[in-house]
DNA sequence: TGAATCGATGTTTTT
DNA sequence: CATCGATTCA
């Protein structure tokens, strides 16, 4: 008797392999997680090895915390004393602990993609930035791209004035961002690996974790493969697990190929796939299998189930965006009404901008639904605005919080003001945060020394404390002083959902109080730590009887049983931002392939021949490339394409472009009619809508109506 | 010098 | 559509 007698064969193999290098290929729905929680009771209980000596990463905490609960239902309470962490968490662990090693200090904060945004922002401000092109937002992820690359500012080859710029402000971020006593998402992973390279550190790490595991390991990027590498080093025992065929992180420095070459890195490596699945149907798989078969760096699975053939895919073709919602509604409302719940329900789409749409009706029809990821809950202003006095709080270098708030409630601190504080305390080589409590040495007005240096002493006075107040009482004290809900309220028109989230706040605050991780204390630093570091569906509860929606990127690693492929229509997905390059055009269907294996029992995909895209309606578009690539015998359609006799062609028209009846007239001078499909040089296919006598015409194109003089049309258009 | 108002502009995907 | 930035107003 083994405790992995609850395994199939080749999951059992995988299990009981603990030494030496192994690397599991789990196939979508192939009992992934349940495999590597047997191997760990499995170490645990029968080779009695300490569950302190093992490492196991996962992606998210989400999936952390399931594989800890599931360790634990098989062992019992020694499963806590398993390091289960993502690469994150466990970075900013040890960096706690060594900060200073690297020139931090250990309370440094944590900036997100925003503060990023706003440090690289004022840099580039600073150097004078003219090229319009160079936004902080691409100027940032370029430097993300840098630093997820290993190059450091000085590696960088300019080999013209764009990356000289960005040469230029990297390094300055880089160099502030030390000053702020500050790290990006980035540099928990590059600090971490460079704490690899102190010899105690190193040496106490790898006596420590004597066996580790990676999950997702096909989403691992350069620097984490590096961290894996060093600790991994003097046991060998590593195990990773993954997938190539569910790479979707490309776009975030995922290497696909730190999975494909482990055969090359450690030659004596166990290789295990797993091939059953347990999740989806065979026409689910199959239609899943059709798709991912297409790409080149797939290297072949034979993924198989035993489940029964199932529900065919159904295809529904909508006229809009609208349409489309209304389908998925009542889809929902029909499986309500035949005994299902809402919880059976989640919807998967491309970007998050496509959950308004739905949103709009389920909250018309009383449905409870949660979106999951989108503008989360910690990065909406107001909640922002509480979150960064508290980064202050914890740490005053950290400039970007600071002035984030230092005007805000509005004070009268404009950016001129800013400037001359700073100039003083470069001068007085003394933090912004002193300059402000010496303000009367400046030679600003006495008015805004004055409120300057009350909002010192006001944070001054919690930071004296800090060590003396619980987490909520730094946040009433925020609120109590600064007067933020009063200010909230004449904010804008919707003020009252706003002070709805500053009071939420509060209430997250207490849940991780009283939580078990946490047993009623959770110091300000660690509650800014926890907020920084959540996943989108870190919190989707499987209970609550809600119609998830999230995008498919956010679907990894969880199975639904009905879901809703929405919105599949080439340049949505795949994505008109991937350069179709083979690289990109394989990552989205890949992201294709993760969308389709999530479901279990039914899939709906659609698409819709119009949307609202940034506010402007796109006219006819196209049905993906990913779905016609799916098996036809594995699906059906709700509302096959009517077959139009060419007679009734101009109906067909007037379905979906909104023609009427007097439309039709024809002008005798014009050679185009109303009705006639043209490409045009520039703006390719399109209709005519309208002929304005003798003068112009008005073509709906797939972005918008476009006029056209009449003596312009022969020269750029052709009848189609 | 700060606040308000009006145009321009852009979004894949995320720890 | 919604946010951001520049321009203008007070």
């Amino acid at each position: 008797m083994s405790i992995l007698d609850g395994l199939n064969t080749e999951q059992r193999k995988a299990a009981e392999k603990i030494d030496g290098p192994l690397l599991i290929l789990a196939g979508a729905g192939s009992g992934k997680t349940r495999t590597v929680t047997y191997r760990i009771a499995h170490m645990v209980l029968e080779k009695g090895i300490s569950p302190y000596k093992i490492l196991a990463v996962t992606f998210t905490n989400k999936a952390a915390k399931e594989m800890r609960e599931r360790v634990e239902n098989l062992i019992g309470l020694e499963a806590k004393k398993v390091m289960v962490s993502t690469f994150h968490s466990f970075g900013v662990r040890l960096l706690r602990t060594y900060a200073t090693k690297l020139g931090y200090d250990s309370n440094f904060n944590i900036y997100d993609g925003d503060d990023q945004k706003r440090l690289v922002g004022r840099i580039m401000k600073e150097l004078v930035v003219t090229n319009k092109q160079l936004t902080p937002a691409i100027v940032t992820s370029r430097i993300s791209k840098y630093k997820e690359d290993g190059e450091e500012p000085a590696d960088v080859d300019v080999y013209n004035t764009d990356t000289r710029v960005v040469a230029a402000v990297y390094e300055k971020y880089a160099e502030e961002l030390i000053k702020n006593n500050a790290m990006d998402f980035a540099d928990l992973l590059i600090n971490t690996n460079k704490l690899l390279d102190d010899k105690e550190v190193l040496e106490k790490i790898q006596t420590r974790y004597e066996y580790i595991m990676v999950d997702e390991y096909q989403d691992t990027n350069n620097i984490q493969y590096q961290i894996v590498t060093k600790i991994a080093n003097r046991h060998k025992n590593i195990c990773v697990v993954g997938d190539e065929d569910q790479s979707i992180y490309g776009f975030r420095g995922a290497n696909i190929k730190n999975i494909l070459d482990f055969e090359k890195e450690y030659k004596d490596a166990m290789v295990v796939k797993l091939e059953q699945n347990y999740r989806s149907t065979k026409n689910i798989l199959g239609a899943a299998n059709s798709v991912i078969k297409l790409n080149t760096t797939s290297r072949g699975k034979n993924l198989w189930t035993e489940k029964e053939k199932g529900n065919l895919i159904e295809i529904f073709a909508a006229t809009d965006g609208r349409a489309e919602a209304d389908y998925v509604l009542q889809e929902i409302i029909k499986g309500k009404n035949a005994g299902k719940s809402y919880k059976d329900y989640t919807v998967l789409y491309r970007t998050n901008a496509q959950s308004r749409v739905f949103e709009e009706a389920f909250l018309r029809h009383r449905i409870s639904y949660k979106i999951f990821g989108g503008m989360q809950f910690y990065q909406r202003v107001e909640v922002k605005d509480i979150l960064s006095y508290m980064r202050v709080i914890n740490n005053p270098k950290d400039t970007v919080s600071l002035f984030r708030i230092i005007n805000v409630p509005k004070r009268k601190i404009g950016a001129a003001t800013i400037d001359k504080l700073r100039t003083f305390a470069e001068l007085e080589n003394i933090t912004f945060f002193e300059a402000m409590g010496r303000v009367e040495e400046t030679k600003l007005g006495p008015a805004l020394r004055v409120t300057i240096f009350q909002l010192y002493e006001t944070l001054k006075n919690i930071i004296d404390e800090v060590e003396f107040l619980t987490t909520s009482e730094i946040y009433d004290m925020i609120l109590e002083k600064t007067n933020y809900i009063s200010y909230l309220e004449t904010y804008d028109e919707k003020f009252e959902a706003r002070i709805e989230n500053v009071r939420e706040l509060r209430t997250s605050i207490q849940e991780m109080e009283n939580s078990e991780q946490y047993e009623g204390f959770i110091s300000l630093g660690e509650f800014l730590e926890q907020t920084a570091l959540v996943a989108a569906t870190d919190d989707l509860e499987e209970d609550t009887d809600y119609v998830k929606l999230m995008t498919i990127h956010n679907s990894k690693g969880l199975e639904f049983s009905n879901v809703f492929l929405v919105g599949m229509e080439d340049e949505l997905f795949p994505s008109s931002k991937a350069d179709f390059s083979d690289d990109d055009l394989e990552e989205e269907r890949r992201l294709c392939y993760v969308a389709i294996t999530r479901a279990e029992e039914k899939l709906h995909i659609s698409h819709a021949s119009e949307r609202m895209v940034y506010g402007r309606i796109s006219y006819m578009r196209e049905p993906s490339r990913f779905l016609k690539e799916i098996d036809e015998n594995y699906i059906e359609y709700v509302n096959k394409p009517k077959i139009i006799s060419p007679k009734k062609q101009e109906s067909k028209l007037s379905g979906f472009n909104l023609i009427t009846k007097k439309d039709f007239k024809v002008d005798e001078k014009s050679p185009f009619k109303i009705g006639e499909k043209v490409i045009h040089k520039k703006f390719g296919n399109g209709v005519i809508k309208d002929v304005e006598a003798g003068k112009r015409l008005v073509i709906r194109f797939r972005d918008g109506d476009k006029k056209l003089p009449l003596i312009l049309a022969e020269k750029f258009l052709t009848k189609q």
